[in-house]
This record gives structure tokens, C-alpha cells and sequence, in this order.
DNA sequence: CGTTGACCTTCCAGCAACTGGAAGGCCTAT
DNA sequence: ATAGGCCTTCCAGTTGCTGGAAGGTCAACG
């Protein structure tokens, strides 16, 4: 319960980089914790799992404020809480997946398109692609 | 033909900001061109055609440097170099668009899956999420 | 002729979320 | 004692703009 470990294996437990963990200390995500006498980071088990916290609330998106947020209600305040904002933030997280999703179909079909219009016709090759009347692609 | 545009008119014609093409300018994607003897930018028709390949070509998702060398193909070099080049990032992108709508079904599947955890359970609600046995959302 | 307002110029700062590197302290092993 | 591997801080750079300040220009209106 009372070992703690120095950045690096902090690193390798959370997941993330040492540089990112101490990012993040720097914008708030972890409060700043103890140092030992050579001014070492120390970190504890609840830190790492605050750190994987974190580094899990990317999936959902959110900017880094909106996860210091998040770990807040988890580690400040109840449960309760914490699970109705994440009820939340799932929610409109899939929203904005599906969208995503969709508008990548959208990109999908133009490509495809696209290529298509490329392959089946002959390049005159000779002029430049601004200048050329067939070589529309560009305003397409 | 030779009706050039202050930055204003230009912007609305290609469909950027100001601000955007006088960056663009900046970082090399449209050469420097004329001025008036006030110290306006001017803008030909070419130039237009150019910022709109710019601009198209970011459904290309590629970075501007990347940008600037496909503008120089159609503007600089053959119509026949420019088809290739373009030909290649539409099949990179096509596949980049695959993979990327895949690994949004996935997510989607986890967001879907981890909505439902969360609903089927009761919440103790008196914790903190972080000590909480029961709320192991935080790792899972 | 003056002045208002819209336009243009340059330069500087900041966004998000890190990442890289320099310069230096600490700790362990050989 | 010295080599290496870890740690510290601070500063700069990334990408593609965007906002704002301070100031020049231009057309129109009274």
C-alpha cells in the first residue's frame, strides 16, 4: 500500500510516457503529488489509477479539461455521479461516432468516385493538369 | 483575363478565409505574386484555381506539405505526372478511410457495450467511484 | 475637405496535446 | 572514479490556422 514508485515505472504501469504524465501534472489532470528528497516524482496506486483513468477517457473524445472533469467525479466526488456523466458523455460520444462513421461512407463513395473518373479516361499527359479542359479534377 | 482580385474577392471565390491564404502564401502553397503600389495582394485566375485544389485536396487528408508538392504537379509539371500522383493518394486515403471507419466500429461496439454495463447495474451511489469494487469502469 | 467604415498590411500570441532536446542532478554498479 | 541510466527543469517545435493590435488605404457621403 505504501510503495511508490518513480515516473518511469509509473510510466510503464499507466501506460503512458513519462513526458505525459508530467504534462499532465502540469495542466492539472493529476494533482501534484510528493517528491522525494532528491525532488523525484513519487507515485501511488491511486495515482496510476488515475493515470488510466485518463488515458481510457480518451476513447470518449474529450478534451483534456473535460477529462480532469471526469477523474474528478471519479476520485472527488460519488459514484453516483461520476456514472451519470459518463452515461452522458457515452451517449454523445456515440453519437458522434455514428456521424463520423457516416461521413466517412460519404468520403468513401467520393474516392471511389473519383478514382473511377481518373482510371477511365486518357490523360492527354502532355499539358499541365491546370491548364488541361479535361483535367477538371481539380474543381470537380 | 486579366481582372486580378484584392485578397477580399479571392477569399470568396476560392472559398477560404483571408487570413488562410495569406498563410498559405506564407508557407509556399501559392507563390508570392503581384501587388498593387499600395502593398495589396493581387490575385489572377490561376491563383484561384489554385486555392481550390488546396482546398479540395485536403479531403485528401494530407498535410500541407504534401499539398504543395500535388499543386506544383498540376500547376508546374505534366498533366500525366499529376494524374499518377494523384491516382497513388486517393488509393492511400481510400484505404486510410477503411481502416479508420473500421476501428470507429469497433469503438462503436465498446461505447455500446460499456453503455450497457453501466445501465444494467446499480450504482451504490455513496462511494467514490475510485474506491468502489463495484465501479471497475475505471480499468475494465 | 473631412471623416467614417470597410478593407488591406504586418507582426505577435495562442490553440491542443504533446514531443524533443539541452543542461544538469542523482544513484548504482563496476 | 566513471559510466550508464534514471530523474529534474525549461525552452522550442509541431499542425493549420485564428484572433487581435496597430496602422495604412480607399471609396463614399455630407
Amino acid at each position: 500500500m505504501g510503495d511508490l514508485l518513480t515516473i518511469g515505472k509509473a510510466a510503464e504501469q499507466a501506460g503512458l510516457p513519462p513526458k505525459t504524465i508530467r504534462y499532465y501534472q502540469e495542466v492539472g489532470l493529476l494533482p501534484d503529488g510528493q517528491r522525494n528528497e532528491a525532488g523525484y516524482r513519487l507515485f501511488s496506486a491511486a495515482d496510476i489509477r488515475r493515470l488510466r483513468l485518463v488515458r481510457r477517457a480518451k476513447i470518449l473524445g474529450l478534451p483534456l479539461r473535460e477529462i480532469k472533469d471526469l477523474a474528478s467525479l471519479a476520485f472527488d466526488e460519488s459514484c453516483g455521479a461520476f456514472e451519470q456523466r459518463l452515461d452522458e458523455l457515452i451517449a454523445a460520444r456515440l453519437a458522434d461516432v455514428e456521424r463520423t462513421i457516416s461521413e466517412l461512407l460519404d468520403l468513401q463513395q467520393e474516392l471511389l468516385g473519383l478514382q473511377e473518373t481518373l482510371q477511365s479516361r486518357s490523360s492527354c499527359g502532355a499539358c499541365r493538369a491546370d491548364e488541361c479542359e479535361a483535367c477538371h479534377l481539380i474543381d470537380d
